[in-house]
DNA sequence: TTGTATGCGTTATCAA
DNA sequence: TTGATAACGCATACAA
């Protein structure tokens, strides 16, 4: 079995393709015998264009690609899911790619994705993306780029990200308010936006309510997973004991990496220590005890992202100029037990 | 900045088209010289061959389309993980749809992705899909198709699967081992061939170490989500009170749901009743008490179906008729402090 | 109202 | 060793 071409109907119905052609897009200059005759036809052989004879044609593809650093990652997988059915209702497709939190890889996989003739691109950026040619070459090539999540600040193109410095000087500001004092830092990755950013917020919210920042409160989880959490608890507690009022975390995992060092240890959480997490996994919704953390609204960013997408898309078909946008979402505190 | 053709390659060299698709295609029928005029050429321009003129001509799109019921699920981002690996290896793209678990809308995009021209397809079925004509048509249109994990036993194509039967028996024969005799099930939706394998393991396993099959110990969790879990947990304290040993889980989120409802009415586990899951989240290995698990190899089963997809490709390409593979790959259970 | 001709970019056959 | 030409399937400007 093969795929029917508009030739074979043509032959069949003894027409030439132009007008079978024109038939099937709705011309109004068909009459509506021969159109009712071409519908009935495609409709019985189940025709379906050939797209790529379309895309060649009309130069589009229908298609958008999405690269993030990694899929096995609440936040992103959520991010994707958004994003899939977004582009189902438009009949868009979606490759996918993920650069495995590697500069190179991102860069060979725009490549790809230009070469593929996607219409649009949304990206997250690796954490050791520290060169943004390969944006510059998207925006050269006039695709529409929107960045999500992990940007470049100074690329021009539209962004959707939380606001992370006051999300997490709300965090710590709460922890402030409960009377915590001492409240040490899990800080990410030194050189991603949103690493810095968060802990920019933790360090004001310290300053504006004349805490003094003490460094030696600040443990590194260049990894922010699990293992960072749980070593980064464990050199807490060796260097400071529990003179530590509170922990709040880049991210929800090292957080939970940091409460399973502290079940075991007998440290009693919130009453010894406090935890305050940022992403608001699920898990941490069934750990015991439950996390508090700061809810990023993943499903909205995603739709947001591909939104803005869509509609640089289509002002880039219609012609007019392109308005970069720039959305902040909004970002809510979700108590539980843990502080 | 627009893509690069052939024709401004050869407008610039002075030379025709053909000569530089030959030169470019290391056609041995150009000299030295041009053949290195060319590459020079292109190289400075970074110039990429069109994909879809490729595409038209050649019949193939270096694409494969990729449907799963879900994103947002540990289990299937392994998957895709490991799939977007492998397929990056190979120059390939990923064309990734979720069915949500609905078949109106699996059987939709399967039409996309055969509109699409995509060179295999992999799938892992909805519960929902019960008619498999979508998938008789892929194979009509002479597409390899592999299904994974969730798959239909009569269609004839390649599978990749567990072995859900012994995984589950093997599970409930370790509770056995254990001393456990009350053991009971927290099954899945009734019609997917995975939950009924398990649930027929699960009696199996009773049945040949002389336990009586007790349907009031099963309890039905169509979702398999945690609240399902949660719920089922419930209702087997209500209508059973502490005289159950154990409880075997269709898998982790639900056992994990029964966890947290044990742990809040103060049963304790694995004393009280014992829990054992099945798919091995990484959760598992973080909640309290850590939920001992079948390990379900999702990477592996994703590695497995994916070289699977490309022997079948191959073997077309070459005009090689094709030998439909069924793998089976292999689970283990990880103990950790639930059972 | 219908049909002819052309081009999108690449590749392969055949001629020069 | 190189080039002219046709074909992949579709869409449109233009001619009939």
């Amino acid at each position: 079995m093969t795929k029917t071409t508009l030739k074979e109907i043509a032959d069949i119905l003894d027409l030439s393709i132009s007008t079978v052609s024109k038939a099937l897009k709705g011309y109004p200059d068909v009459s509506q015998q021969t159109k009712k005759r071409v519908l009935e036809l495609t409709e019985s052989l189940s025709y379906t264009p050939n797209t790529f004879a379309q895309s060649l044609r009309s130069r589009t593809s229908k298609t958008i690609g999405v690269i993030i650093p990694a899929m096995v990652h609440y936040f992103f997988s959520n991010i994707i899911d958004a994003i899939l059915r977004e582009a189902e209702s438009r009949d868009y497709m979606v490759i996918l790619m993920q650069s495995n939190e590697d500069a190179q890889l991102e860069k060979k996989q725009v490549d790809l994705l230009l070469k593929k003739g996607v219409d649009g691109i949304l990206m997250s950026l690796s954490n050791k993306t520290h060169n943004f040619e390969h944006l510059q070459k998207i925006i050269d090539y006039n695709i529409p780029l929107v960045l999500f999540d992990k940007i470049a600040k100074l690329v021009p193109c539209s962004k959707v990200t939380i606001d992370d410095i006051k999300a997490s000087y709300d965090a710590v500001q709460f922890l402030i308010n409960k009377g915590h004092q001492r409240i040490a830092y899990f800080r990410g990755d030194l050189n991603p936006q949103n690493s810095i950013d968060r802990f920019l917020g933790y360090k004001k919210a310290l300053e504006d309510n004349d805490i003094a920042f003490d460094p030696s409160l600040v443990y590194l989880c260049p990894d922010a997973d699990f293992k960072d959490g749980y070593t980064a608890a464990e050199k807490l507690i060796n260097d400071h004991g529990t003179s530590i009022d509170a922990v709040h975390s880049i991210t929800d995992l090292t957080a939970i990496g940091a409460i399973n060092y502290f079940n075991k240890k007998n440290i009693r959480i919130p009453e010894d220590i406090a935890v305050l997490g940022f992403s608001n996994w699920f898990m941490s919704s069934i750990i015991t005890p439950t996390l508090s953390s700061v809810e990023q609204n993943a499903g909205k960013m995603g739709e947001e992202s591909i939104r803005i997408l869509f509609d640089e898309m289509d002002s880039k078909q219609k012609g007019m100029t392109i308005k970069h946008q720039k959305i902040v979402i909004d970002t809510q505190l979700v108590l539980r037990n843990s502080c």
